[in-house]
DNA sequence: CGCGTCCCTATCCCCCCGGATAGGCGGCCT
DNA sequence: AGGCCGCCTATCCGGGGGGATAGGGACGCG
């Protein structure tokens, strides 16, 4: 089992692909090397934490893509995609996810990443955006950034007005209403409005239980 | 592709283990068909929804045991597995998912499901799991139902008295003191107490705050 | 044009929340 | 025994949250 988790798939060193797979899904690592493996010019590398993938690039390994799960621990959000983004051995990292929305998608892509998998994605199509990724490429799956987040339309957020998401999003940042008023730069009874009439939209009764709907949602 | 998610895998009828599994990630769909079909005993169907399974077993379809991702289109938490273990075709029914914690298994054990399958499994323990349940045991991985919610050991429940996590887990419902002091049968004024120290020991400012910071800790 | 919709601002009022402080009770350890 | 700690209860107070209501400005549409 551990063998499994260090265990280097060579081939012929003339063009080979090295790739890191950081992800706490024992799952996904055995199969993303199954299906990499089998395609003849990778060589994969897979880890459980986010700081054993840290470890792992510091001691002088060097990969062509860093695959970083979103939700694995020790990776905290897109902290993680940073502070790998700043080594020397991961010249291009990717962020791999089975939850997070088109936002935090296209957070990940303006940081520069190698490109954003959602665990939605076939295993024939994951194989062919890693390969895409590991030659130079930034990838993502065109569906996932228009309109739908994964699911179909979100049933929160169409219901809200734009003012009315702006608002949404502070509450999930357990900010007051003066804060989010001072973010957005409107008074705060107008604040207050927003709050109001988001409860009535998607049935919560306090700001707790929006923020939780919106997370549950994907929203943000 | 289509072919892919409604492709029967036959093996010789005598003792042939009927899966569906339903889940929206594609990736894991193709792993469990690959994995499966390789034991040789097993037919399997996959869908991506919860609609599409239900589907199916009203049609007529029996299955020895059908695996429902967590959080896939149309499940709604556990009552896309209250509604599927009411079914006639459905005898055996397990859930299957990649973020849940540890009181989400307990409630899947004890709603009477074949078990509970966290993400975080092996393909190799999975295919066990799978055959496990398909022979009628009840199956759930042990290390994740005892103390250490998947992760090593919480960072934020560790400091928390029990009371406390008690206070805090109604936070993460969205009640209010009023209401949790009428759950755990105590004043107001104990909650508020209990909720500004465990404000202190996880680092929120509010209400709000504290609920998230225990979600994603994986609490609850 | 009139109409509807969305966004902004405002005022009242009451309740809840968050912070501080001060006890009482029981169990556990030295 | 005394001391410590977790748990419970209580009171005071200021600020914030939640509900209702009212009105004005900007925009698109028929």
């Amino acid at each position: 089992m551990n063998a499994s988790q260090t265990m280097r798939h060579m081939t012929p060193a003339s063009s080979v692909l090295r790739v890191l797979i950081a992800d706490d899904h024992d799952l996904l690592r055995d199969t993303l090397e199954v299906f990499l493996r089998g395609e003849g010019d990778f060589e994969t590398v897979s880890v459980a934490s986010y700081a054993e993938a840290e470890k792992l690039v510091k001691a002088g390994e060097r990969f062509d893509l860093v695959l970083l799960d979103y939700s694995m621990p020790g990776m905290n959000a897109l902290e993680g995609l940073t502070r790998m983004s700043a080594l020397e051995g991961a010249k291009r990292v990717a962020i791999i996810s089975g939850t997070a929305s088109r936002e935090v998608a296209e957070k990940v892509l303006e940081e520069g990443a190698a490109g954003f998998l959602p665990k939605t994605l076939s295993a024939k199509s994951l194989v062919n955006a890693v390969r895409f990724m590991a030659m130079g490429e930034q990838y993502a799956p065109l569906d996932f950034l228009r309109g739908d987040d994964g699911h179909v339309g979100n049933p929160l957020a169409d219901r809200l007005s734009r003012r009315e998401l702006e608002v949404l999003e502070g509450l999930t940042q357990g900010k007051s209403n003066k804060e989010i008023a001072r973010d957005l730069d409107i008074r705060e009874p107008t604040v207050k409005l927003h709050v109001k009439t988001l409860y009535r939209k998607i049935g919560a009764s306090n700001r707790t239980q929006a923020a939780l709907l919106a997370k549950e949602a994907g929203l943000f």
